[in-house]
DNA sequence: CACCTTAATGCAAGCCCTTACATTTTTCGC
DNA sequence: GCGAAAAATGTAAGGGCTTGCATTAAGGTG
């Protein structure tokens, strides 16, 4: 056991190195308004007695932590775990540190998340997708917390965010699908209702049926939650339509491998029978068998570019700039010609 | 553009409800303190104002924070994201906050994250595996952090934690394997440098092996970095050693994942030529094809019981009791006998 | 070498809450 | 309806840090 001593303040290190807490307080924050061995002094006596700063009465002096809050929707998805990576690598380049929370796609957790990370001082957001109370943008507009979203990008929008076009990504390889023959056309969703990401993707296809000649209502549609059994389940139900759909979109690739995976069971060829389009492209969607074709997103990107954009406006003022990041088609084994 | 007002203070809400701050606190963290009439005019008054209060200033009041800090190696891993959330989950429902921090494996990290976290407040902290620098340990002791450890379980440990035993789940495992017939066995482990997890499962194995009279040092060992592909190079390494494996063990389910890849790129039949398996039993092991046979750990279990004990801690004082949890052998298609 | 900059440091006023303790109000038994 | 105990509220002292301003030391100039 080590005998309690009691945790070392600014004050300890200053009587210690023999300056005044003001001169410490700058030695650590501005180290070249100090002349070099105050500087030193001040260091060894940080390192003797292991000092490190109170995070709470620093932001309450200083009225900035240097923190950045990021709400996602679940930690339990790669697509978001690896965007969220990149975004913390970023920061943390810049000194900032990253605070994630997570909200099991109920919005309301949101709002509470939300008002617990600009409690706890975040000096920014970043949030997933446009869409939620306007209620909620007034608050942080009162509180003065820069937001930027991500994951969607929306030319009209007047919320800066960095990400990509989910309604031109998914109709893009709608087209090529389409021009392979397939007419009838069926999607499986994550739920649209609070999910702009979701909505946009849907469009996306009719919007190219539209274009094709098609009628966009002869989508077969189906809404579930997130994850493989649930695409699993899904894929059943458009299998029980008559007629039966050629070609199976998917909001994104774990609800396309949970289909693929009942097609499978059920044996139902892939592409042979139906083929099946993810979104995405997460590493699973190379891994399984056939490997899907899907739309790729360039996750890593997307969450440099946003620590980017946050640390250029909250280190050096920069507005908030919108970026927009290009998806790819990326053709793999499960879409065939009809 | 709202009008800047100045964010809302406790002393504002006092004001506005025409009593001190001192009642205002104590309406909000101890209602029940306070008079009906009392309590509902703060209400109103905080409702009005859009108070939440400065989580530094309630920090170094109160020296506490209701925060417990998470730290794991990193984010981009099903296996942690999901423990991490049930974790989450049940902090939550506790009025407890989760503060997470990814180390990307790397040492010098976790020690900077874990200062970090206790610089931000953490009343106590969970960290993965058992080894780390003594010196971080004192560092946490002198500090008074709790904290639990996990996704380990050693009876012989001194500091308490909620996990499994990861050396005898391999052990179990790999009992089968030999006792299927196989006796050239090869291992495709995470680096076990600074990773007790991956020590103790190839551990596992060794012991098996020289339980069953087979000598240990013939099992074939490949140490690669987390991934799909760092598998798959790993099995192309192992599948040119002669004479040539029967049963490759991997580490993790990732990294089985990668080789069952491979091993289909080269036309090696699983588990005709080949048996291999995994640990973990993530969704992703029933998604490949074949599905793989693998140690499934009770991920969301785990965190669900170390938040538990953890706020038991915190909030009523009880000693942070370790937990063994319990494993189990998933025999699905991937696994032969010889 | 006196005088004026400029660089380094110190002083002390906050920042916004919580809580021990003091004070006032309510409740209740008789 | 009185007094004592219990409940509700108020007072004010921090808690550890940053930063504007004042002060002192160092450097430059004619």
């Amino acid at each position: 056991m080590t005998s309690q001593r009691p945790i070392p303040t600014l004050q300890d290190v200053a009587s210690r190195a023999g300056v005044s807490t003001a001169t410490v307080s700058r030695a650590i924050n501005f180290p070249d308004q100090v002349a070099e061995v105050t500087r030193d002094k001040v260091n060894v006596a940080i390192a003797e007695l292991g000092y490190s700063p109170n995070f709470g009465a620093r932001a309450m002096a200083a009225r900035r932590t240097n923190t950045i809050g990021a709400i996602i929707p679940t930690m339990e998805n790669a697509i978001f775990a690896r965007g969220l990576q990149a975004f913390q690598e970023e920061l943390r380049r810049n000194g900032f540190t990253m605070l994630v929370a997570s909200t099991a796609y109920q919005p309301d957790t949101e709002e509470e998340q939300i008002r617990s990370l600009v409690a706890r001082g975040a000096d920014a957001l970043l949030l997933i997708g446009y869409h939620r109370d306007p209620a909620i943008y007034e608050f942080l507009d009162a509180q003065d917390v820069p937001v930027l979203l991500t994951w969607a990008f929306d030319p009209q929008a007047t919320r800066p965010s960095v990400g990509f076009n989910n309604s031109a990504a998914m109709q893009a390889m709608a087209e090529k699908v389409i021009g392979m023959g397939h007419r009838r056309l069926a999607l499986i969703s994550a739920e649209t209702a609070q999910n702009d990401r979701a909505a946009a993707r849907c469009d996306g296809i009719r919007q190219a049926m539209t274009a094709a000649g098609l009628d966009s209502d002869t989508l077969c549609f189906v809404e579930t939650k997130y994850g493989i059994n649930e695409g699993a389940a899904a894929f059943d139900q458009l299998m029980a339509h008559e007629p039966r759909p050629t070609a199976v979109f998917c909001g994104n690739d774990v609800l396309a491998v949970g289909a693929l995976r009942r097609a499978r069971e059920r044996g139902i060829a892939v592409p042979g029978d139906v083929s099946i389009i993810g979104f995405d492209d997460i590493e699973l969607a190379q891994v399984v068998y056939p490997a899907l074709t899907t739309v790729h997103v360039p996750h890593r990107e997307m969450g440099r570019k946003a620590g980017e954009v946050l640390v250029n406006h909250l280190r050096d003022g920069i507005a908030l700039t919108p970026i927009e990041l290009q998806t790819r088609l990326v053709f793999r084994d499960t879409l065939g010609p009809l």
